[in-house]
DNA sequence: ATTATTGTATTAACTGCTTAATACAATAAT
DNA sequence: ATTATTGTATTAAGCAGTTAATACAATAAT
């Protein structure tokens, strides 16, 4: 896990993010236990209130609940996850291809200069 | 120009953003004048003090110059302008590869799903 | 029963971003 | 010469995000 922020954006957006990632990649598996507030805090290195308005914000999307003294969990509903799996991806290729279309890139530049890209990196 | 910010980052990034997108695309051609801070302000909709951020960061970065009276002004180097589009198309491809790695998908995933959404917006 | 851990709430202070309201200096335009 | 426009600077205020330092209530663990 990375944990570093972006000084330019609220951190406790970026925790959404980063937990919803730690669930949709199954590090936080459906209706599993995750670290308490205090916890994550301290292996984020944030302060617990921030961490608590993240854990917060998941809870009001139903990804997350909690109980009362117990701890918090992943939301059983797997399809929900899968569903956030699909909106992620595709929000985010749309931005991308936003994005592109600003800079003034046509379709065919795209593809090329994304194949080559991906061969760089290694992805399998 | 759409002129509409995202209320989760700072104004004056985004200003630079989209005055950089306006050279790249030649929407302010290299050497020319572009309106002044108050004018750019008044079309925004933000403080005339935060399009001056903008502007004196973008002058930082040697995109702008200006002439004390006169007003401010592209660079000329077009070279310039061409480093920074591909500098920017390529950090855009690689926060992009980097967000569906993360995901979870695959090469060969992220390439159909491209072309796919590639052919429904209507992009040449 | 007692203890430790949990989520939750509160209050204060600090910082960066933004707006507001001006003011000044330089010079192109008249 | 005068005027309008330009970039630039200053000071104050407000707001959101963040940190800090606590405190409380509920309950699982002992």
């Amino acid at each position: 896990m990375s944990w570093e922020f972006d000084a330019n954006r609220p951190i406790y957006l970026q925790l959404m993010e980063q937990l919803k990632i730690n669930i949709i990649t199954g590090i936080y598996p459906p209706g599993s236990k995750i670290p308490s507030v205090r916890d994550l805090a301290m292996e984020t290195g944030v302060n617990p209130n921030t961490m608590q308005r993240a854990l917060t914000e998941l809870e009001r999307e139903n990804l997350l609940y909690s109980q009362r003294t117990n701890g918090r969990f992943v939301t059983e509903d797997e399809n929900m996850i899968k569903v956030l799996q699909k909106n992620l991806a595709e929000q985010q290729i749309k931005e991308f291809i936003a994005n592109m279309k600003t800079i003034g890139l046509k379709r065919q530049e795209i593809i090329d200069l994304l194949a080559n890209l991906l061969q760089e990196g290694e992805i399998k």
